[in-house]
RNA sequence: GGUUCCUUGGCCAAGUGGUAAGGCAUCAGACUGCAACUCUGUGAUCGCCAGUUCAAAUCUGGCAGGAACCUCCA
């Protein structure tokens, strides 16, 4: 039984598909004005494992997550460089895609975009202003908030208690300041014919759209990072209401913000760390394992001291691998069976809400089981072939790549080389062959 | 002001009613031709105060400190 900490409810609940066997899940994916930071790879990081975790245990997941391409600071970006809006957007959906690659992803089943699903965005505000929820004031259409009598429902907001204008100047030509923009007038940039003029639409219709677009009703699950559940979530549930009567999603999933430094990421303070960057100098598993290694519900620090940690930690974990496939090989075994009490032990934390932190103790024990095995005078090759594979089964939920060591005749004559100079106490010939192994990275 | 959440050994981090997992680091051993790897052992009463309970890190209240969100930042 799968269990996930739904942020509707404010509890963990046993997972029910809507379908049996079958996980529809949507993640409200990145506005390309900019490449990814360091931030924008722990959702990707965190929804991509929940995802393998499902099909882990059978289900049949179909995951998709979208890209913003209509923004204003698409727009901007645009103008300042003197190219097109799509130029733009294509660059950094380009860039994006090779993060997902880089970082060991499973191919989302579907990556709408904005541009691509403008008639169907147009048409549902349509029947939103048509149904009285929404309203067109000189070309803008706001959705009418007081309209749906639960607004508020997934972030536990009070519409009396919201503090109007508390970060972004009041607009008085709504009806109420906590109405949200569905289609804007523009004068600048690209521009989409509409019933109420020529402009582009707001942020929150687009997700919902995309939604009923792809899978036809109501989702499994709908994730993303805790910044957008107010107000960007709860609109979209209010939209849904209205014209669907659903809640859109059974389970809303939010992962936690990642800091750096101990601090917040910020343009201003110049400390972006770029996700691109952070892949192509610590490499894939590493991001993964040090995103994985504290809980996606709490806040994580990225910092040296804390990737150096779990540098050395996933750096044990392969070596053990590395060792002991090495020591199979040498005597070849090759079965493929494995260990199921670790590997069913490593599932149980992992779907308990996702709890990679004590899946970690899993595989630490496993690993630990496996070194004394490789320690025994007579080594039990099945025992060491089953928790070996045992881990790599893990690793696999993980998303957790590395390369499996293959020896030649040669490599395999070397190690045959160094034990016998060992066994004559010819140490002199047997560092020389000890030197090579170094080498070619087998020691 | 409102909402949600956090505070566990030097650092990271689980546990959420029955008397503190794990990792990193430290120190001490073992193994080893030497080294690396590995193995064993090594420390906290859980921000503070009060209450509920046979029993609380875990529930309730208060206090202190911190975080996110309150109209487009994952």
């Amino acid at each position: 039984m799968i269990r996930l900490y739904n942020s509707r409810t404010l509890k963990i609940e046993d997972f029910k598909s809507i379908k049996p066997g079958e996980v529809n899940m949507y993640v409200c994916g990145p506005t390309v004005y900019n490449h990814a930071h360091i931030g924008n790879a722990r959702p990707i990081i965190v929804f991509d494992t929940l995802r393998r975790v499902f099909e882990a245990e059978g289900y049949k997941v179909k995951f998709v997550s979208n890209y913003t391409d209509v923004d204003d600071k698409i727009i901007k970006k645009a103008l300042e460089e003197n190219v097109s809006e799509k130029d733009i957007t294509s660059r950094y959906i380009k860039a994006y895609e090779k993060v997902r690659e880089d970082l060991n992803t499973i191919k989302l089943d579907a990556a709408p975009k904005v541009t691509e699903t403008m008639d169907q965005i147009i048409e549902f505000i349509d029947i939103l202003v048509k149904n009285k929820n929404a309203y067109e004031i000189d070309g803008d259409v706001y959705f009418r908030v007081k309209s749906i009598d639960n607004y508020g429902q997934i972030s536990n907001q009070n519409l009396d208690e919201l503090q109007a204008g508390a970060r972004i100047e009041e607009n008085d030509k709504k009806e109420s300041p906590f109405d949200f923009a569905l289609w804007k007038k523009t004068a600048d940039g690209i521009k989409w014919d509409s019933p109420w003029g020529k402009g582009r639409p707001g942020w929150h219709t687009e997700c919902v759209v995309m939604i009923e677009d792809n899978f036809h009703g109501m989702i499994d699950i709908h994730g993303g990072g805790v910044d957008l559940k107010f107000p960007h979530h709860e609109n979209e549930v209010a939209q849904n209401m209205a014209v669907h009567h659903n809640h859109i999603a059974n389970y809303w999933i939010h992962n936690a913000m990642l800091n750096l430094n101990g601090g917040k990421m910020s343009k201003s303070l110049g400390n972006i760390s770029w996700a691109q960057d952070v892949i192509d100098k610590l490499g894939s598993s590493l991001v993964r394992w040090f995103m994985l290694s504290v809980h996606y519900r709490k806040e994580l620090n990225f910092s040296d001291e804390a990737i150096e940690t779990a540098k050395k930690e996933l750096d044990k974990v392969l070596m053990t691998l590395k060792n002991a496939m090495i020591k199979l090989q040498l005597n070849d075994y090759s079965g493929d069976d494995f260990d199921e009490e670790s590997y069913r032990s490593f599932l149980d934390q992992m779907d308990d809400d996702l709890n990679t932190p004590n899946a970690y103790t899993v595989i630490y024990d496993t690993i630990k089981k496996l070194n004394a095995s490789l320690r025994n005078k007579e080594i039990n090759f099945k025992e060491v072939g089953k928790y070996t594979n045992s881990v790599d089964k893990m690793l696999k939920v993980l998303g957790i790549k590395y390369e499996k060591v293959k020896l030649n005749q040669d490599d395999k004559d070397l190690f045959k080389s160094w034990n016998d100079a060992k066994g004559i106490k010819d140490f002199e010939k047997a560092d020389l062959f000890r030197q090579k192994l170094i080498e070619r990275g087998l020691l």
